[in-house]
DNA sequence: GGCCGGGTGTTATCTTATAACATAACGTTC
DNA sequence: GAACGTTATGTTATAAGATAACACCCGGCC
């Protein structure tokens, strides 16, 4: 259980970050997660992961379709849906099942249970890595006598840049 | 907070046990709910309910829609979604969102966050009320800044029925 | 060459969900 | 008890999300 740290502290980024470091970041880290699982990353895996991490906002089978067809020929359904399960079972990304929709893993390699923070009015999301809420999942579902294989945490709301300007004490 | 209990020690249900019971308390719990809120629980938004209680399997909207034709004229699916809806907006029934499903809400009236643990198994879903869960998603999300609205835990694995007997000490 | 297996292409279809508008039921007011 | 506003339901069509089934291609291997 060797845990880096508790947790993220602002796992919303800034709205004005180096989102093409972002892009970079999780391609290199995808070429070695593959690599060292022997997994092929070939040029359609490549490019839709490259889509779900056009943003921070969890991208639709269909959004990444479309915006694939602009990329190469037309592909059809399948084959975006082949490459985000590849994805998701290389844990280099997310489904976010409240939405339909996927995002980008900011931890691949690490094994973690999925906690997301969505906001409904930017509609990014966020990932949390909070050891604290993980450990009370796993505390609670052992008690109950519960194999547990795949937990997620989705909290719709609002991120900090998206609610309103901070009446009192609420935060 | 008044918390009853830290949370419910057994929530899958013995295979066999009255589950005429479970509808009938679910039906009576509805309709002091909505006489409390003044809201009117329809006779078609009661058979909804008793139809999403008529197992712990969590039921798809279209299942709901099948099974709703055979107690009366066919209704088409707005009419179940409406339903679904409006039994979610009081608090009787909750979304299961990687199943695309509904179950019937243990506790209505005491507003709490979703936990289930859904057995990939036998298909059937539990609800949880685990306060240290419940608290340690609150917390995280609350120093991450984000304005909680709606937290859900879903959690997919095998029920303490459908495990393998039991090798060593694993549980 | 011939075979195998993984990846992708292709077609069709299935499931899930909602938009948009029409009608009916209910309660209130006078 | 007629008129009105409100809420609930009916109806039609379609959007959105996902997968089954089968064909083909390509690289590696014997």
């Amino acid at each position: 259980m060797a845990r880096t740290r508790a947790h993220n502290p602002r796992p919303f980024k800034r709205e004005k970050h180096d989102h093409r470091r972002c892009v970079t970041t999780a391609l290199d880290r995808a070429a070695k997660v593959c690599a060292a699982k022997g997994a092929r990353l070939t040029a359609i895996r490549r490019q839709v992961l490259e889509l779900v991490w056009q943003s921070h906002r969890p991208a639709g089978a269909y959004d990444i379709l479309a915006a694939l067809g602009r990329k190469r020929d037309y592909v059809a359904p399948p084959t975006v849906y082949r490459a985000l399960e590849f994805l998701r079972a290389q844990g280099l990304v997310h489904r976010i099942e409240s939405l339909n929709a996927f995002v980008g893993c900011e931890r691949p390699g690490e094994p973690h249970c999925g906690q997301f923070l969505i906001c409904r009015a930017c509609g990014r999301a966020a990932e949390m890595a909070d050891g604290r809420i993980e450990a009370a999942v796993r505390r609670g579902l052992a008690e109950a006598g519960f194999a547990l294989e795949r937990p997620t945490v989705e909290a719709l709301g609002l991120c900090p840049d998206c609610q309103p300007p901070a009446e009192a004490g609420n935060a």
